[in-house]
RNA sequence: CGGGGCGUAGCUCAGCCUGGUAGAGCGCACGGUUCGGGACCGUGAGGCCGGAGGUUCAAGUCCUCUCGCCCCGACCA
């Protein structure tokens, strides 16, 4: 490609609104251009490396035994009223209606018409497993898009979707998808991670994400270097802090701790520690309100909290509440004494403490010399504790250490949750109708493009790995003035084009500083210089991006050398 | 949805407080000098000051409404 006649248009200045490196670049180097909030055009540059990207998620989805086909945007609403998402996916799903004034959505996922696609096919067990993909464009009217790519409101992704006739054919699909996501992660050159993750709305038994290691990243990711355990921190587990020494049972009072609404400040007055004092926090659920004790020197997971309750979501009570729920100021709960409407639940960190210090319901008093059992009795005991860098490791008890992550990818083993609602079932061996058990896997082709630009890039622009790359080789002739440049320039670019090699040329009439400091923007791999000084000698200059080091060769080797350089 | 901010040239922004002829830099066009890391000089084109209403002799500027965008928070396959 001459650059003179593609669009590609670098910028120096970029709108302020671009946050995050990614954004910036993807916006200096032309690749993408922002239409409404969250939405955006991909210019051919850009486009050039999701479709790189896409062509190795196509060529790992096949080998992986998937299957593709492309289904529409806009949903008919009957599908959704089936799966009862209609009514449950919420204002990220956007409605629309047709001139009749029929309802549709633009499709954020693809359950629905999948499974009405496979209900209408596939009756016997016979014909399983099936696993369908396609890349497409998907709609969440997200709350706030942000940062560009990352979280867009349109946005392209590849999801996949297994049947199957039983649970093994479930964890066969889902381990072939697994290990595709790595090879596709791998084939990218991206430093990324498997971990553990929640369910969420999706529902299902197991779900694991691929974070892309980045300090951008929206996601926080525990794990674990000895035993390779990782998970994101909405889900992670860890061993239950040890227990402070056990004390005789000394007897329960009544103290006066004026203003003291922290656990910090309670633990100052009464002069002990922390973890000594529990901490009950009063939630609302859409089953009631929820008191959970966690030791004072921890904090709960929500996520983990929702789920232990089995509940869909938590949110902390608010000043109101905790007045009516506790008879007292925020910071004065405790679990004696509440009404029965509100349920008990303990972190296992609770578990074995003494003589502990809790709230007393009531405004400026706190409890000393509680002891579970005697004083309090807790019956539920689960885990709901937010996990911290340095925690033990669940399997192996090594330090935990927290880093952030990019999500680009999210599997999950949804079992029958949406073939039952829709109907969508297969003649067993019996000849009885079962339901198919399914599972999804999503990957983000637009995000995994701009996580490979936050791992990869310095100050001067985009640093492509090469598999992601828009071209491989840039040509860059300093000067269109000198005939022998000129010439020399075309000459490498007719031969590389040749042999099949995605070449730019940079035929545009600027200064040498111009096409340098673009080249950089840009980032294409490698670059050959062709100069009037080094071409009287006969030479070329070639260099990668990655290295910036620079390799003077004959003009007449120069192409196999690039080839060799450019080989992924 | 709560809190905060911004809409002026293609882009980045000044001008608004204190109403009185629409500005700068970059980019673009033309001419000249330059030419291995974003050159310089000159000339020029380019604006419904987001939209609607109001106050006023007069509104980019003040008031009301509205639309859009961004940030923080809550939320999240």
């Amino acid at each position: 490609m001459r650059w003179s006649r593609y669009y590609l248009f670098t910028t120096r200045e970029v709108p302020a609104d671009a946050e995050i490196v990614s954004h910036r670049l993807m916006i200096r180097a032309g690749m993408i251009r922002k239409e409404a909030a969250g939405i955006y055009s991909y210019l051919p540059f850009g486009w050039r490396s999701l479709q790189k990207l896409s062509a190795i998620v196509r060529r790992e989805m096949d080998a992986a035994g998937a299957v593709e086909l492309f289904m529409p945007v806009v949903h008919d609403a009957e599908l959704w009223k089936e799966s009862k998402r209609w009514q449950e996916y919420g204002k990220e799903l956007l409605r629309i209606q047709d001139r009749h004034e029929r309802d549709f959505c633009l499709g954020p996922t693809h359950e629905e018409v999948v499974t009405d696609i496979v209900r209408r096919d596939v009756r016997s067990y016979r014909q399983l497993p099936k696993n369908l993909y396609q890349i497409q464009v998907k709609f969440r009217d997200e709350i706030r898009p942000r940062f560009g790519l990352m979280r867009g409101r349109e946005f392209i992704m590849k999801d996949a979707y297994s049947f199957d006739a039983d649970q093994a054919g479930l964890d066969a699909a889902y381990d072939a998808m697994a290990q595709a996501y790595e090879r596709i992660f791998e084939a990218c050159q991206l430093d990324f991670s498997r971990v553990e993750a929640d369910t969420g709305a999706i529902g299902g038994s197991s779900s694991h994400e691929f974070m892309v290691l980045a300090d951008t990243g929206e996601s926080e990711v525990v794990s674990c270097r000895e035993c390779g355990y990782g998970a994101n921190v909405e889900r992670a587990e860890t061993q239950p802090p040890a227990p402070p020494e056990v004390q005789k049972p000394a007897e329960m009072q009544e103290v006066a701790t004026p203003a003291c609404h922290t656990v910090a400040e309670v633990a100052e007055l009464l002069g002990i520690g922390r973890e000594r004092v529990v901490k009950t926090l009063l939630y609302d659920t859409p089953e009631g309100p929820a008191a959970a004790l966690i030791r004072g020197d921890r904090e709960v997971n929500p996520t983990k909290l929702a789920n232990a309750l089995d509940v869909p979501e938590v949110t902390l009570a608010d000043e109101t509440l905790v007045r009516k729920l506790s008879g007292a100021a925020v910071g004065f709960a405790g679990p004696i004494g509440l009404p029965d409407s509100v349920r008990l639940i303990a972190d296992e960190s609770v578990r074995g403490l003494t003589n502990f210090a809790c709230g007393a319901n009531k405004t400026d008093a706190h409890l000393t010399g509680v002891n579970l059992g005697r004083d309090v009795d807790l019956s539920e005991f689960h885990d709901f504790l937010l996990v911290t860098a340095g925690d033990a490791c669940p399997r192996c008890g090594s330090e935990l250490s927290l880093s952030r992550g990019i999500e680009v990818g999210h599997i999950f083993k949804l079992g029958t949750k949406y073939s039952e609602r829709m109907g969508c079932t297969f003649a067993d061996e019996q000849g009885q109708d079962q339901p198919m058990i399914m599972g999804c896997y999503g990957l983000g082709i637009g995000r995994t493009v701009a996580a490979a630009i936050e791992q990869n890039h310095d100050d001067n622009g985009i640093i492509w790995p090469l598999p992601l790359a828009p071209f491989s080789v840039l040509v860059l002739p300093l000067t269109n003035r000198d005939d022998a440049v000129v010439a020399a320039a075309e000459g490498l670019y007719e031969d590389l084009l040749a042999k099949g090699v995605d070449v730019l040329l940079d035929d545009r009439d600027e200064r040498p500083g111009v096409k340098f400091n673009d080249a950089d923007l840009v980032g294409i791999p490698v670059r050959v210089v062709v100069g009037s000084k080094s071409l009287a000698d006969g030479k070329v200059e070639l260099s990668l991006r990655r290295d910036g080091e620079k390799e003077l060769v004959p003009v007449e080797g120069a192409v196999e050398r690039l080839i060799e350089l450019a080989a992924v």
